[in-house]
DNA sequence: ACTAATTTATGATCTAAGTCATGTTTGAGA
DNA sequence: TCTCAAACATGACTTAGATCATAAATTAGT
């Protein structure tokens, strides 16, 4: 995505602090948000209190469609993991950038087979597999965006959430994983091999 | 979709007689398949064999698209729940459908969008929630779909298929949910009220 | 209407992961 | 390099849901 056309189009850069609040759940969808510079994530809050991240989006990517594309009220909070920038883009400006832009539109198409295809194996995962299996499967995942040598920068805590797993469940299965050689770890961190 | 447009591109319809297999994890994809009539299940199965449900596709809907949009191996299993006949579209048809028809492109992004929404609420609810609330969420999404006074035509079994659960678990829930009045049953049937 | 096959039902264990409590390591900033 | 907060670690106990076994109720096919 071209962002200076964007911001030509007269649309409006927001600023968003490190834990600040994008949207949360309930709220009725009026923009598609296209990150300038930063990070946010996007979680889901149980009855109790346990949360699900959803998904990390950093610089370059969008987020909040599909809820604005079928109309319905989201159903996750969106935070900011760190200072960002982002592009309110309306849903005039969104649907008319899908039609004039056949190039924006098939890259939607395939970001959206993309994220379908990730929560679709998290779904078989979280359905089927226990805590060593799901762990494995998203620490496998991550690492794939990573370079050989280079370690995971994500905390216990933040597997948890991914995984639906605790955190002390968490550590004690990177734990078997490691003494398995299914991974490898150096002061804690999951080091790509 | 114009299933007389497809078949006039001569492109050939499939016969799948009932519990066939269209296609399996591993292959790769080759095709979008287009439901003429009939009706199939997307399902993954984990190593001891559980099954959970990704999805059921209907008459007039399409499925298989994610995996040949981003040239990934399918994940799970489509398999006809009863004898069906499905048009499969090759990848070439399928990128100039979506070139040519602004309107199958905006289709596809919000059928995209709709099964996004659909897996990022099974997913919070499987990472987060226990049986109970699980059972009630699909069920109240699957009760959207039918008229007051008809009743689901889902085993328990199903049920459980689709939210990670056994089928035990999902009989003793169903009949809390019902004492509890969250649901109404007759005759083991949920009805819709 | 009758049988066979599904589906629903229920009780008795078992177990993976959650919960709670407390301690140790690591790393970021003064 | 010292300090403090965050992250990692580990043991003891609890529990939701799985597992296994067996039976009753529905439904479908002849």
């Amino acid at each position: 995505m071209n962002f200076q056309k964007l911001i030509d189009k007269g649309l409006k850069l927001k600023s968003y602090s490190e834990d600040s609040v994008i949207y949360e759940p309930g709220m009725q969808p009026r923009y598609v948000y296209f990150i300038k510079s930063g990070e946010v994530r996007m979680v889901t809050v149980s009855d109790e209190g346990k949360e699900f991240i959803q998904g990390v989006f950093k610089t370059g990517q969008y987020f909040g469609e599909p809820a604005l594309l079928i109309d319905r009220p989201y159903l996750a909070f969106t935070i900011a993991n760190k200072d960002s920038q982002v592009i309110a883009v309306n849903k005039e400006d969104f649907f008319e950038l899908i039609k004039n832009e056949p190039d924006f539109s098939m890259e939607l198409i395939r970001t959206l087979s993309t994220r379908l295809f990730y929560k679709s194996m998290m779904l078989e995962e979280l359905a089927s597999e226990k805590a060593d299996h799901r762990l494995l499967t998203i620490i496998n995942y991550l690492l794939g965006d990573i370079a050989v040598g280079e370690n995971l920068k994500v905390t216990r805590q933040e597997l948890a959430d991914m995984t639906g797993l605790r955190v002390e469940t968490v550590i004690r299965s990177t734990k078997i994983l490691a003494e398995k050689g299914l991974i490898k770890t150096i002061k804690g961190k999951i080091v790509k091999v």
